[in-house]
DNA sequence: TATATATCCCAGTGATTTAGTATGGATTTG
DNA sequence: CAAATCCATACTAAATCACTGGGATATATA
């Protein structure tokens, strides 16, 4: 797994909207300077957390972002991988994302990437927003 | 970290020589058809290991290569970072190849990742190309 | 009802990385 | 000398990444 900017900025946008204080709806361009998260990016980011049913949102005026569950809710895990698909180190020790690739064969080698895609997972599935803010 | 086929392919050729019974130089070619890497591109790899002093070389016919340490000596760790960088999910919590990224103003991310870094970390310079063969 | 403020959504773009291939040279052995 | 082999660099096609732009749609407020 290798974090892209998209899934940082996905985390430092649920972290920001977590810490809000009344449950009124957050403009992306509040995020956006909050966090120092270029605008335009943000939105696609917002969107497919929107479509992930991370976040709830309103259009027009007042309108904006705010969490659609409890922060604690919300692994790393499911996030990166909404962003950057596999935790694992390579797709062919994937469960979700499997693929095949030249190591594949190699039963020594297979292995402990398994392992690693499991204390991976395991961290990342233990830890949610909550835990972060 | 996510491993790209360059380190994937360097596992693999490495694991090869490790099970050689004699001393005698492997061609590019004999590792390409056996590990069934693209030949080319194998020799790129084969150049940067050596490079690198994980293996030694005799050009000319009946040349070659082989290991130019004990398997036990050489970790999959050290392999990785010679082909693919950082072992961390983010440079910005990377020992080695430390880069600015967007979390890294959130020390609750930060920890997390750092915790994951170390795991891996670990694993991988405590296995050695013996503990795979 | 008009306007300002938002999200929604898709298309495009420039830079970088990836996974090779190509070409030619240098070296050693039969 | 010929064949086999490594050495070194350049090139390239495709994918990915990190954005940017523009227009449509929805909503609160003046």
């Amino acid at each position: 797994m290798k974090l892209t900017s998209r899934s940082e900025y996905a985390l430092l946008a649920l972290v920001y909207l977590a810490r809000q204080k009344t449950d009124a709806y957050v403009s992306v361009d509040s995020i956006s300077k909050a966090q120092k998260i270029p605008a335009k990016f943000l939105e696609q980011i917002m969107l497919a957390l929107k479509h992930g049913r991370y976040v709830h949102s309103v259009q027009g005026q007042r309108g904006g972002y705010r969490l659609a569950k409890a922060p604690e809710k919300i692994t790393l895990a499911e996030v990166i991988r909404l962003f950057d698909g596999a935790l694992a180190p390579t797709e062919s020790v994937s469960k979700y994302f499997y693929e095949s690739t030249p190591i594949e064969k190699e039963r020594g080698l297979v292995k402990v990437f398994k392992r690693i895609r499991d204390q991976v997972a395991e961290t990342l599935e233990g830890t949610t927003i909550a835990d972060v803010i």
